[in-house]
DNA sequence: AGCGTCAAGTTCCATACGGGACTAAATTGG
DNA sequence: CCAATTTAGTCCCGTATGGAACTTGACGCT
């Protein structure tokens, strides 16, 4: 639009602008809400944002579905998924995989067995420890709400070409990667005493 | 690994395999914790888990901050931050461009007003809704608030090359253009009556 | 104009959530 | 080999959260 207010910009905000305007020429002539749009275009949080938009645009419904049908709030079907994808799991490593607190993980775990989802054994390694399965039952469940996300996810992706999706696919999973080196925050403010 | 097993299958399967592995020849090297690496590479949502994942990582730690820092809870940051990008914003804007409810919006916006950090004016044109603006004391706290926030993208977005956050910067911006297109969820299984 | 429907916000309320203290087992190290 | 520290998981409890019902104003329709 006004490309010539940016020429005497430094090359980093140049590429500030550049990066948080990236994909407006493709699609900003397509309609999104007001709000949508600024958030987009002309915050400098591009990147937050877009991912989080994109979260929230894509979980809730799909939990709320999966509460609805199978009776599992999304902790509860944090851990399961975890157990479908990786059996035999202890509660610490579904806390860290997922984000959730640990007491809010113990919870669902107990209702999970509870309903007999899942089956839970001492660590014979580790007496502190319990080590997960799911059983048939929490094998059927989780299989069966696995589609609509599939399929959801599908239709996520659909905006691309499949080489697109493969790039951001490789994109994503390389700062998935670095996330270990993200430093950490620093509670600044903090009044010590 | 074991290209093999794929020659049979058919396109869609291995296209399948290639995205949700995509990356793992870049970055599979380096070390992540081992539920994530199962996420990462054998989960058949690798999208919705990699931007999951992220706006987790990202965003626990900042508002952890920004609440210690400024006292403002993430419904509150959502709707200061709402209008610190865009003036002048009505309560349901803020609402379906953050994904939050609006009894929370509400009451979110409420506590600014008792804290002075925004202003409130019916607006004349509809006079059940309000018109939210943003006073100097709101102004300081986001444009302090979000420095971090800032810092914690570029972070984030340093794993990649400029040219490849510009490209990532593309694709998601396609996919948040594109979600008013995604369907319905149907809740399928809703016993009627 | 008058009625039914819809949209913006607010209020009420049950509850899910997460911080923090706690128990018990493992690990470190002097 | 016995403290001191760390780690796994649970428990307690105050609070933020979000569904649902409600109020009030706008809008459409005949």
């Amino acid at each position: 639009m006004d490309g010539n207010r940016r020429v005497r910009e430094t090359d980093e905000k140049a590429l500030d602008n550049l990066l948080r305007e990236g994909g407006l020429a493709a699609a900003g002539h397509r309609h999104v809400e007001d709000l949508v749009a600024v958030k987009l275009w002309q915050n400098p949080c591009w990147l937050s944002f877009r991912i989080n938009f994109l979260a929230l645009q894509f979980n809730e419904p799909i939990y709320r579905r999966i509460e609805k049908e199978h009776g599992l709030p999304r902790p509860e079907f944090v851990v399961l998924y975890s157990l479908g994808l990786s059996d035999g799991l202890t509660a610490s490593a579904i806390c860290s995989s997922s984000g959730f607190p640990k007491n809010t993980i113990s919870r669902a775990i107990q209702k999970l067995i509870d309903k007999t989802i899942i089956r839970r054994e001492v660590d014979q390694a580790d007496l502190r420890s319990f080590v997960l399965y799911i059983t048939d039952e929490g094998r059927r469940i989780v299989d069966q709400a696995m589609q609509p996300m599939v399929e959801r996810e599908k239709a996520m992706a659909s905006a691309l070409t499949p080489a697109e999706q493969l790039m951001l696919s490789e994109l994503l999973a390389k700062i998935v990667v670095d996330s270990p080196n993200w430093p950490l925050i620093t509670n600044i403010e903090e009044n010590e005493e």
